[in-house]
DNA sequence: GCCAACGTTGGC
DNA sequence: GCCAACGTTGGC
């Protein structure tokens, strides 16, 4: 089962969110990168998701998601009146993917950016490299284990 | 709010 | 196909 970490800023979609309700299901729609669109589209149904905040007070690593159903067109691209909306994107030639995603856990304390940064390990990982944009990206079952055991 | 880094666009 | 201009991301 392969893993990932996805940004997000959560004022538009973070941990509480899905906690919200047991078992909410949450798009993960407006993913407008053709480098992430591609990790998007590699996920499968079970993979295990680490949900980063980014762009807020309390920056890191807030919880683990779950994908429920894997790449489909994402169907902002073709609404008008989405902030989403690409209107070089059709029906027939859909250029967006979307997945779903569902709570797994919310960790006990968010793991903020600056501990992951001091991770012996993670020097691949494009999270912590300075510039990186990325916010679909691959998790090494290597790179899961060494977050995971500062939980 | 600032600004460095990056991806995308479009003229040539 | 190059590359300058532009818009966006995201930490600080």
């Amino acid at each position: 089962m392969a893993k990932w970490l996805v940004k997000s800023e959560p004022s538009e979609c973070g941990i509480d969110d899905f906690a919200e309700s047991p078992g909410k299901v949450i798009p993960w729609d407006g993913v407008r990168n053709y480098q992430a669109r591609n990790f998007l589209a590699q996920m499968r149904e079970g993979d295990d998701v680490f949900l980063y905040h980014s762009s807020c007070k309390h920056i890191g690593i807030a919880g683990i998601i779950r994908v429920v159903r894997s790449a489909y067109p994402d169907p902002t691209q073709f609404d008008p009146e989405s902030h989403y909306y690409d209107p070089k994107s059709s029906p027939e030639n859909p250029r967006w993917q979307a997945v779903d995603f569902t709570l797994e856990r919310k960790l006990n304390q968010l793991m903020p950016l600056d501990q992951i940064k001091q991770l012996p390990g993670l020097e691949s990982l494009p999270l912590v490299r300075r510039g990186n944009r990325l916010s679909v990206m691959p998790v090494s079952d290597d790179e899961w284990q060494i977050i995971l055991s500062q939980t």
